[in-house]
RNA sequence: GGCCCGGUGGUGCAGUCGGUUAGCACGCCAGCCUGUCACGCUGGAGGUCGACGGUUCGAGUCCGUUCCGGGUCGCCA
């Protein structure tokens, strides 16, 4: 039997000097500083202690093991010599009588060093997360996220919100990303769906006539991953209130988070709540995105009718946008890294102007702007040294490419990227519908769950009129921190007549609506509460407040960017007996 | 699937115009050191430069193909 632990390697003071105490961890470092002379530092979960090896009979006790090794160290406090101020326990040392072995680390190299984890491969990093974890840094991340999660759950239980748990396997619904399919042993052909999100369940539980409802609910899609997107499985704190409105959704977040952000935060500094509003509409017209950065002060400016009959070709029938600086100092080299980042990150080109000591254009696209000059001038407020970069394409097109322009331009040139703190701001008004890409034809354009603003009567105004169908605009609202989207939610739809119409809008009817949400729509069928809510993602919150830049930081185990989990060898290869009891045949064609 | 970047001892990186024995730091091993704390000093081991092919008298370096990783677009109601 191990000797129990009387403290932690994060807790013995000068006030403990002359104590007999034990101490168990991993042994970080051997410093041997003499024949019978050294220091070893004892990690665990707590913190590091030193202790001071000057016998033989102990200095063979450690003989011989590997770093990380656990041990157990009995001993007594001792005041320190030469005491460390950068260490907590660091005025006090522990001089061992024994020391016993717990568990042998049998490898005297390790894949990486424990305390510069962070800069190793990150395949080898997942590979060995358990090891990885040992730096305090990386897993200092996740306790953040336990204790902002536990600070949620405790705020959402104060407001009167009860965390109800919904399925994981559940049905494949028709709309979204691609599910996780699980198959179903008793029913030969047929599968379970892991949840894209408890979107449905939490709509029948506002219809059951709970009022209000939380869950930091696992969401499983089966999509490509990004720096801020995990593969296959991520976190939300999904909640949902009945008889409620946009504002009392918005409220009780700002409530929540706003906190979460204060107390939690890298940055001290956060947006007092409530949070400002920006229609969708004039986030794409003022910052090329509907995820914002609003700590970068450069706004998007249209000159699509200032460069009317201008002869650059790309101008020519598009929209045209504008980022302009003044003070410019860059060189042309910058000025080619700009645009060839803002080709590589949107696919479309940038082109750009410098406005000279006299006041004329000059430099890239100026042969074709002279005469328009004055007008951009006017427009731009350009000065002697100003920059500008602009985008043209389709609208659409030319407002993301000026947005990733302005975000580049506010982060690169000094004085423009106020980086140190937390700006939010509600996104809006999101258009209900919107012309498909490939299809050219009215779809939805975020979720078919959503209220449309004005409800039924609105729906029948613009029907059969695509510009005035266009323009409705669904009770639909994302949350945005420093640029990234954080939280998405809507008042929903909860009147069977109106979700038939918002339908039929797009060409679907009332058997699409049974056929895709059968249980939601029979369910709304008996009076249902009309009712509203979001889904916060947990995850990229939890990066935000660590200032991590990569999602996986903030995740415990997670899987590298193809959706393997390099640790435990997932996906695998499973039996022929278990393919056999699901009833699964491999199609020999798709294996390499 | 497209595009961009990367791959050099266990780890992180350097490697100029194609030219000698591929260098540095950390880690590892051995020795020395009684107050270290990013311990120090001395010595040592460890590399088919992701893989294959090509150009060349000569390739880590140039070209082609391919594999792997990251980023991004598509995708993510």
């Amino acid at each position: 039997m191990m000797q129990s632990r009387t403290h932690t390697c994060g807790e013995l003071r000068l006030a403990n000097a002359g104590e007999n105490v034990t101490i168990v961890g991993w042994m970080e470092n051997v410093r041997e500083v003499g024949a019978n002379f050294a220091f070893v530092v004892l990690r665990d979960f707590y913190g590091t202690t030193q202790v001071v090896v000057e016998t033989e009979e102990m200095m063979k006790a450690i003989k011989g093991l590997n770093k990380e090794t656990t041990i157990s160290v009995t001993g007594t406090v001792r005041e320190r010599e030469s005491k460390n101020p950068k260490q907590a326990t660091g005025e006090i040392e522990v001089v061992p009588t024994a020391i016993k072995v717990l568990g042998k680390c049998v490898h005297n190299s390790l894949p990486f060093e424990i305390n510069k984890s962070k800069d190793a491969d990150e395949n080898v990093r997942l590979k060995y997360r358990y090891l990885d974890l040992r730096n305090p840094a990386v897993k200092q991340n996740i306790i953040l996220r336990c204790q902002v999660v536990a600070d949620i759950r405790r705020r959402m239980t104060e407001k009167g919100f009860l965390e109800i748990t919904t399925p994981i396997l559940t049905a494949s619904s028709p709309e979204g990303a691609r599910d996780y399919l699980v198959p179903a042993r008793n029913h030969p052909g047929k599968f379970y769906a892991l949840p894209q999100a408890p979107q449905q369940f939490k709509q029948l539980l506002m219809t059951s006539g709970f009022d209000k409802y939380f869950q930091i609910a696992p969401c499983f899609r089966d999509e490509d991953a990004r720096a801020d997107r995990t593969p296959g499985e991520f976190y939300q704190l999904d909640m949902e209130m009945a008889f409620a409105t946009q504002e009392d959704v918005l409220s009780t977040l700002e409530e929540v988070l706003g906190p979460v952000f204060q107390n939690f935060g890298k940055y001290d500094r956060v947006s007092p709540w409530p949070w400002r509003h920006i229609p969708f509409n004039e986030a794409m017209e003022r910052y090329g995105s509907d995820k914002p950065d609003l700590r970068i002060d450069l706004e998007v400016q249209d000159i699509t009718a200032e460069v009317q009959g201008c002869e650059f070709g790309p101008f020519q029938n598009a929209t045209v946008k504008a980022v302009a600086v003044d003070n410019f100092a860059e060189g042309r080299k910058w000025i080619d890294k700009l645009l060839n980042d803002v080709e590589v990150q949107t696919g479309n080109k940038a082109c750009w102007v410098k406005v000279d000591e006299n006041g004329q254009l000059t430099g890239g696209v100026s042969k074709f702007l002279t005469d328009y000059t004055a007008v951009l001038t006017e427009k731009l407020n350009l000065k002697p040294g100003s920059f500008v970069c602009m985008a043209a394409g389709k609208k659409t097109a030319a407002q993301k490419t000026a947005g990733v322009i302005r975000t580049m331009m506010g982060r690169r040139i000094p004085g423009h990227f106020d980086e140190n703190q937390y700006a939010m701001c509600w996104i809006v008004d999101f258009p209900m519908y919107e012309m498909g890409e490939e299809s050219g034809e009215l779809e939805f354009c975020h979720n078919p769950f959503s209220m449309p603003q004005g409800g039924m009567e609105t729906l029948l105004a613009a029907e059969g009129d695509q510009e005035k169908l266009l323009a409705i605009n669904a009770n639909q609202y994302d949350l945005v921190v420093n640029g990234y989207e954080s939280a998405s939610g809507a008042v929903r739809n909860h009147d069977p007549e109106i979700m038939v119409k918002a339908f039929q809008m797009v060409g679907l009817g009332e058997e699409d609506v049974k056929a895709k949400f059968p249980a939601m729509y029979n369910a709304f069928t008996y009076g249902a509460p009309p009712h509203a809510g979001a889904a916060p993602g947990i995850d990229r919150i939890v990066m935000l407040l660590c200032g991590e830049e990569s999602i996986r930081e903030v995740i415990t185990f997670p899987m590298n960017k193809n959706a393997q989990d390099i640790m435990m060898d997932a996906p695998t290869t499973v039996s022929q007996k278990q393919l056999d009891d699901v009833h699964i045949l491999i199609n020999e064609s798709h294996l390499q």
